[in-house]
DNA sequence: GTTTTTGCACTGACCAGTCAGTTCAAAAGT
DNA sequence: ACTTTTGAACTGACTGGTCAGTGCAAAAAC
């Protein structure tokens, strides 16, 4: 039922060092079945709403291991939250520093970093989904730790919005706070409504769909 | 500074007739109460996390009142939902339909809805909060609910979006349904952005910031 | 022999929903 | 006029259940 990934690094993954190195490798793997667990409960069902049990017994472990490896139900998710988000921001950062080592132009970047976003979304939607639901939250423990990690990743879009200023691409008029916080806006809601509510449209559709809006092609003036 | 369309109306009123009207008045009264009261409250902690108690207390009124006027928590939030939703689909058609009227484009139309929906979201980021939390949310009582509500709120910009390809004013290359959610995920996130990390600037830069994007002026091809 | 996991019983707080009883304003009775 | 009755609206103490987190001895893994 649930999407299975076929890659070995999952939500909660640090790099789970193949083999070696003598380092507590059962505990991580013990920690990965959690966070991989309590990721799609609490997507489904809220923070509040899912169990510590519900966890453990997803996860396949006892609930007394829950609290060996975590202090409590919210430290839990607060690491699964920076993780989450220390995963995105390196695989949109990624993808502009390859545009850039290819020669492509800062729009082209722009253009590069939705995809990335596409495909992290289309990989992991549960993150993506518990994110969207936590991140404007006023009034909860986890309230800072987001805020920075939303902060990190929004930035790497003000970066090459910055640079394409500078450069001469993107006119000087353009307010780079807002205008990173409504292409991430674009993005992550197009993303998750192809999730819901039309699963059978490829990525590239989706991806097309989002280009030709960044690039004026929707509404430009000839 | 919130934009005062003059009426009473908030987030649960349905028209709250002034005075007279032999209708039971008082019941109108305390529900209204009780939504301005789980809004907020939802909107901070989210659903499960919100007692009942908690939304008596703040509307102040008994346990037992919020059991007499609905049937269940979540019957409550329901019903929440399905108002606040109508009030948003209204104020986007009704800017849709002022622009026509007033001879505009069908792209004015669409900036129309834009500064609708910042409007929106300045007056009640509570609802909007709440909205988008639960939106992605599979697995819950108020599942169906939200697609219904949410299908029309879409359709409204998906109905623009198509008169606008029919009257040859938008390329007939775009992706009517994902570029509506596209348009839609900009604004909200945008808006939320907004109301959460920068509240001092203005609904007018906001609204230029996400125009600008509409009409293709941040990366538009000369 | 040390670290990690298990299994399970237990506690104390919290919470959705119930229900017997109260309030009060308007209708009915005198 | 005035008293009485009615019933919708409201109250808040109470119940039955749930859940985060604890404690610990024994087993398993390394």
């Amino acid at each position: 039922m649930t999407a299975r990934a076929g890659a070995p690094v999952t939500i909660g993954a640090m790099e789970s060092s193949s083999t070696t190195a003598g380092g507590g490798s059962r505990r991580e793997a013990t920690r990965q079945k959690l966070y991989e667990a309590a990721v799609t409960l609490i997507a489904e069902q809220g923070f509040s709403a899912t169990t510590v049990d519900e966890i453990a017994e997803r996860a396949g472990v006892a609930k007394g291991t829950v609290y060996y490896n975590f202090a409590s139900k919210s430290v839990l998710f607060e690491e699964l939250l920076r993780h989450g988000v220390g995963l995105l921001t390196a695989s949109l950062r990624e993808a502009a520093e390859k545009t850039d080592r290819d020669g492509g132009s800062k729009v082209d970047a722009l253009d590069a970093m939705i995809r990335a976003g596409l495909v992290f979304i289309n990989r992991y939607p549960a993150f993506t989904q518990l994110y969207v639901a936590e991140l404007w939250r006023t009034n909860r423990a986890w309230q800072s730790t987001l805020m920075v990690v939303r902060q990190q990743a929004v930035a790497v879009v003000e970066g090459v919005l910055l640079d394409a200023v500078a450069g001469g691409e993107l006119s000087d008029e353009i307010d780079i706070p807002l205008t990173a916080a409504a292409l991430v806006g674009m993005v992550l809601v197009a993303a998750l409504d192809w999730q819901a509510f039309q699963p059978e449209r490829s990525l590239d559709d989706v991806h097309s769909a989002l280009s030709r809006l960044l690039q004026g092609r929707v509404s430009g003036h000839r």
